[in-house]
DNA sequence: CTGTATTTTGCAATCGATTGCAATTGCTAT
DNA sequence: ATAGCAATTGCAATCGATTGCAAAATACAG
């Protein structure tokens, strides 16, 4: 059934016979050593063209002892068992994926035992890669500083932790949650709710940039308007839902994330209340979507394709056995205005 | 600088001095072959966890030539060099991960060279794993069937199209163009124009199902309403945009994607066009969002999770040498009434 | 206790490349 | 022609596991 290749070589003394030369020429020649005569090169690499010889990489990989491959775990740990439909994942990968393959490296993506990251170490999944990208911290920084003192290299997208053991790019989330809540300050708003699980780190520090927003400007924080919410829509929509029929009085929400901030509108929306008019809305992220919404979401953006670039760079220094400093991400605030009805 | 970790033992020789065994005996042992006697097997597996050993994966794959990774390539060719950042991308992955980790394998993110996969058997992204899931077709099926021709199985998600000489997971796209145009057709719409890339194969064949369900019911096509959108918001607005200052007259679209369809609900608020009332919408895929857009999204779910999973046993079972029959995946249409403004 | 069958274990070849060092070839200057 | 030096190429060890087959240990029957 499987038609079969014609002509191909599949070891490297087949290729190094047919050239007339040893083996070790034609391993150098087709890695591009300097040591090897530019004619012999060539002739080398025709031959291994018209042969359809290619390098067997399970072999190479275990003569270096490396793979070229970075492992990118999502650390988020979403409560339900429902899977990152956050589209800031794919965007953060993206960027992720657009620098490593620059530097030829491939991507494995994580999934498994994120539960318990202690367990990694043991995993294929951690063997076979040259370096681990955990994005976020989750619930998990004492394991990170545990893992961090493994073989295999690690870094992380997250929030800056006071005794952490691992290497951080880190996002200015506090300043993020100033960003966000001045603006609603500014707009007029008084009695501003955050939504988001302050137990994750990163959402913790734009928790705390909240905090020092509302104090410099007086407001009080009232418990009841900081509420626990998960990564996911109807999650959001629920806990939204109860806010309102427990009849606490808000004028504005801080949402953590965007796709939270997109679930609140729709729910406030549904319950007739008017955003930005009645409630306003501030976001997290810029996912795309946020300027489609209605009405289109203001947001604090935070600069993921920098960041994605930095997070591989510092990897691979790392595996390279550089010393790395923390980066920090600026975010900046995306106001938008309601859309105008024309109407 | 890094910690060195205790009592680790790196060879697997020296886990078996350590047992008074063989390498042979622990290799059995830790691979739990049925040869080696419970108790040797007890002893050494005690032993290799408090010495911190771990059989080297490197050696391991190279040894076995199989690296127990499978790589996922996304083959939607995004116009402009914008990333997948369609939501149902991730959850489409998100259905291949997870069956992937029950079976003991890993995900590979292809990225690279998309624009001609005929690049891809020469990658190490390609040797690196045991086998290829492409999702979509592109605009690439010769080379698909080229592909399938070599040594690493692939497996493809996409349309059905005749001569193809790979194996395929296919959603019943066309099935799908039928749901979502007489879903229209039956609230009452007559000029129902059509967004997407019909020249990509899943899209055609929605396109397919647009046409014959207007044929069915004797509405003809207007050239004028088919119109050739990237899978991008922004393009989908000017597109829109577009359309609306033609004055060609029309008063539904069946948009190929979800993200299409919110971005242009969006954008005909903008305009002051109310959906649905003035203009109804159907959408393709289902995504999170899709309910939270204002009105809600009536659109067409696909089963990815059933695909994902079908996907990856067929993938797995073509690297057992096994042949594969191709599976389609129904769809359904999902309708959602527009939310109730209690205001 | 011996012979045979059955479990367990070990020997040694093998997977396919990379690379330090030694050997060879090719040049240049005397 | 030859020493001296640089540019090329080849030899052979090595990376760390797996596994077919042979050998040893154990169990069992007579």
């Amino acid at each position: 059934m499987k038609k079969k290749q014609q002509n191909s070589i599949t070891q490297m003394q087949e290729l190094a016979d047919l050239a007339g030369v040893s083996r070790s020429t034609v391993s150098r020649a087709l890695s591009d050593s300097p040591l090897i005569n530019k004619k012999t090169k060539e002739k080398i690499r025709a031959l291994a063209k018209k042969h359809n010889y290619r390098v067997n990489e399970k072999a190479r990989n275990f003569r270096l002892q490396k793979t070229n491959i970075i492992t990118v775990v999502m650390m988020l740990d979403i409560k339900s068992e429902q899977h990152m439909s956050d589209p800031f994942f794919l965007d953060i990968l993206g960027g992720i994926a657009d620098t490593l393959s620059i530097h030829n490296y491939d991507l494995l993506l994580a999934h498994a035992p994120i539960h318990n990251i202690l367990d990694l170490p043991d995993s294929r999944t951690f063997q076979q890669s040259d370096g681990v990208i955990f994005v976020g911290q989750g619930k998990q920084h004492e394991n990170l500083n545990q893992i961090a003192g493994l073989d295999t290299p690690i870094i992380v997208w997250g929030a800056n932790i006071p005794d952490k053991e691992y290497s951080l790019v880190a996002s200015d989330n506090v300043n993020g949650g100033i960003l966000a809540t001045n603006h609603l300050i500014q707009i007029g708003r008084k009695k501003i709710a955050f939504f988001g699980d302050i137990e994750q780190p990163e959402i913790g520090q734009r928790y705390e940039g909240y905090k020092n927003a509302l104090d410099k400007h007086g407001l009080k924080i009232d418990e009841q308007l900081i509420i626990d919410v998960p990564f996911e829509m109807h999650h959001a929509r629920e806990t939204l839902t109860q806010l309102i029929e427990s009849n606490n009085k808000f004028d504005a929400v801080f949402c953590c994330t965007d796709v939270i901030a997109l679930s609140a509108i729709a729910t406030l929306n549904e319950h007739g209340i008017s955003v930005p008019k009645d409630v306003s809305i501030v976001g997290y992220d810029d996912i795309s979507m946020a300027s489609y919404s209605n009405p289109p979401l203001t947001t604090v953006r935070q600069n993921i394709r920098w960041a994605g670039r930095v997070l591989v760079e510092s990897i691979l220094s790392k595996i390279n056995g550089e010393t790395i400093a923390d980066t920090i991400i600026q975010s900046e605030l995306i106001v938008r205005k309601s859309s105008v009805y024309k109407k």
